[in-house]
DNA sequence: GATATAATGAAAATGATTATCATTATCATT
DNA sequence: AATGATAATGATAATCATTTTCATTATATC
């Protein structure tokens, strides 16, 4: 009898930094499993915070060096906030664009636009050549919605 | 015979401030000529250097403060970079789109886009409660696409 | 198991932005 | 035009996120 093995995200990551070269540490290890399971865009300092109650020694240096791995390898995007600093998200299969609820950092992916034509008429008028986009939506998830209600103003 | 005034951009600045309650400072005046004429966003730190060239003793300080009263009242506006700091724009009439040159900061804006549909439709798909978008082209504009080939691979 | 070297983490540096506070300048009032 | 209340300024220091440096440690390969 053979067990099926279920390739985790987590499996599926570190096989990919090997591919690339990189070494399989147990810092890294950590790190990949918090952004490979997280549904919610964090803060390096999260994923630090996070990573040291099984990892004691993490650095935050460490966290930066490998979201910046992660990033160039495709597997986890930055979330861009207006003020502070940027979250790490696991990046969706394909390009997809996200929805922020600024209270919790809760993050969900939509779809449904299509910005191609926009874009080629944009680079036409212009001038210019469109390199790459950003749509983002900020709001409050649903259950923060209630946490803040509807009436309450917000700045 | 009547001299007809022509309201420069910024002299209706200088009146909104005013009405605002703010004092019309030289400092202030400074700042806002630079930011009403400039067709470039700019950072703090440049618009600070252009400054003292007609007012050496601008403050750094003075600048993020204007910049912040200016955005509040809706005459700047934040242009955002994926890395580093904040842009400063003149903010256009209406909501309209930008489009930055990663190169040299300049900024023009599009529009012809519509996003209501899709804010709508995703909000009730997810549950969020929508507050605000960005969408914003990155690229490089015609000056620097020249200087920069098209085969050359950017990052 | 030994070895080359990639990765780590402690500490310090950096860069953007914000807070503090004594001094200065503006503007409404005399 | 001078006065005075106080808004604004700017020098300095603080903060916060992020990056650099470098001696030490751990990994994958021989």
């Amino acid at each position: 009898m053979t067990i099926s093995e279920t390739n985790t995200i987590e499996e599926t990551w570190l096989e990919q930094l090997q591919e690339s070269g990189c070494r399989i540490t147990s810092p890294r290890r950590a790190i990949v499993s918090i952004l490979a399971n997280s549904a919610q865009a964090l803060e390096a300092v999260e994923i630090f915070d996070l990573s040291r109650s099984d990892h004691p020694r993490m650095g935050l240096v460490t966290v930066y060096r490998t979201l910046e791995t992660l990033e160039q390898m495709g597997l986890v995007q930055r979330v861009h906030q207006s003020e502070g600093c940027h979250l790490y998200l696991r990046a969706p299969q394909g390009h997809k664009h996200i929805l922020v609820c600024k209270s919790c950092h809760r993050t969900d992916y939509f779809s449904g636009d299509d910005l191609s034509d926009l874009i080629e008429r944009t680079s036409q008028n212009s001038g210019y050549r469109i390199e790459d986009h950003w749509l983002q939506f900020i709001g409050l998830c649903a259950r923060c919605k209630k946490i803040v209600p509807d009436d309450e103003i917000l700045e």
